[in-house]
DNA sequence: CGCCACTGAATGAACAATCATTCATCCAAG
DNA sequence: CTTGGATGAATGATTGTTCATTCAGTGGCG
């Protein structure tokens, strides 16, 4: 198999090529960053190794010392930077104590990091999918992670009393999850109009609209 | 420009070539059709004009007497199922009186489409990000109708009073499709298991989980 | 009626780029 | 001197698009 592999199957021997901790470490890293840059403004499929090789500032073949191919790239982009997502959400909800404050913290975590991040909020809003789809045999663990986190809250929300158990925790994770991903694709994609704009705004709004979806305390807070 | 093209940019001169009622009438549709197969297989990038060109029974050249490159078939592909699939949202309504009954028909009648539409389900859920991103020029206003929909019904029932007035109609909306369409993909992609799989079951849920969300009276039906 | 020129839809082989990947070579550090 | 990370030009498979050619259907004409 020579060019335009790509048919986005995970590669048959796992892992990239070893670490290579040799001369200029952070290498990877540098490289990971550019092609953050260039799949956000390109897209994966439009996206030239070359130009991420430019970014990244160095040679062409330099990257597949550190990728096995521009899938395993993606792959490792993908696996690289939900870990750090994931420590984010953990965090942001440590402190708070009720099931409700958790899902708002969630909420809120996640469109901050849209905001504040942009280029790989792009990445993850739009290729994730293609993923989804293509990368069928890559379990993409991290992202599972990142669904449980949600549906963990949701149950032991149910477990102490404070949420309505009518509901199924993986389910209304994922709607969570969906609802606040198309919002954010709105955001990106939209430029800079509609109230949509103000994401601090939407994120209150659709806390307030599932966290009223799911409570049992029925009275809606002002 | 000749080869790889697919930037995805709106084609330059707008509209496909004459629609060309020439001989064989419904050739444009057969590649329509063949391209939903193609593109839900491949994915649109992988999928090669050949492929479909087959699929369809004609010859590669003769789809760009229909179409104007790859990309144009895409596009003309959203537009021309996108106009059934909000005719069937706009009829499935009309036979429920209130905005709940309307939203609930709403959920159930996406989720019914993507059972029972697969294929043309998997190129909406998993290739519509790409246009919203890349397709920039491409305003696809069909897709806007459909979430006018939905942003309709929630805004008559906050009219009505059946809904509370606090949230933003738009934004409700798109975060209702991010839901529904979040389960679909999980449901598309994740084969034959969890009770995800369910999609009937799975549409009650999330209408109950936004309509609770939503509505004034709160009192939680069983 | 039969024939022929004409039209334009359809074809598919050939074209022209494009790009992921490779690898012979270089060179800095140990 | 040796090792192995880095380089980037070269490779060659791939594929969107073109266009010269084919040919079925049409209608004018004798």
């Amino acid at each position: 198999m020579n060019n335009h592999s790509s048919k986005l199957k995970t590669q048959s021997k796992r892992g990239s090529p070893a670490p290579l901790v040799g001369r200029d470490s952070g290498k990877r890293d540098r490289i990971l960053e550019a092609a953050v840059k260039v799949f956000a403004r390109e897209g994966f499929y439009n996206a030239k190794v070359s130009q991420i090789a430019d970014a990244a500032g160095v040679a062409d073949g330099t990257i597949y010392l550190y990728f096995k191919s521009k899938d395993d790239l993606l792959i490792s982009l993908f696996e690289d930077r939900m870990e750090r997502i994931n420590a984010r959400m953990r965090d942001a909800i440590t402190s708070e104590t009720t099931a409700i404050g958790k899902l708002e913290r969630l909420v809120h975590t996640h469109l901050d990091f849209v905001q504040s991040n942009r280029p790989m909020a792009e990445v993850f809003t739009v290729e994730l999918r293609q993923s989804a789809k293509f990368i069928k045999e890559y379990a993409n663990p991290k992202f599972g992670d990142f669904l449980r986190i949600f549906a963990g809250v949701i149950a032991e929300g149910q477990a102490s009393g404070e949420l309505a158990n009518d509901l199924d925790p993986p389910l209304v994770a994922r709607a969570l999850f969906g609802a606040v991903d198309e919002i954010a694709l709105a955001y990106l994609v939209g430029g800079t109009r509609k109230p949509h704009n103000d994401l601090a705004q939407a994120a209150k709004q659709i806390s307030k609209l599932f966290i009223e979806g799911l409570r049992t305390d029925r009275r809606r807070t002002p």
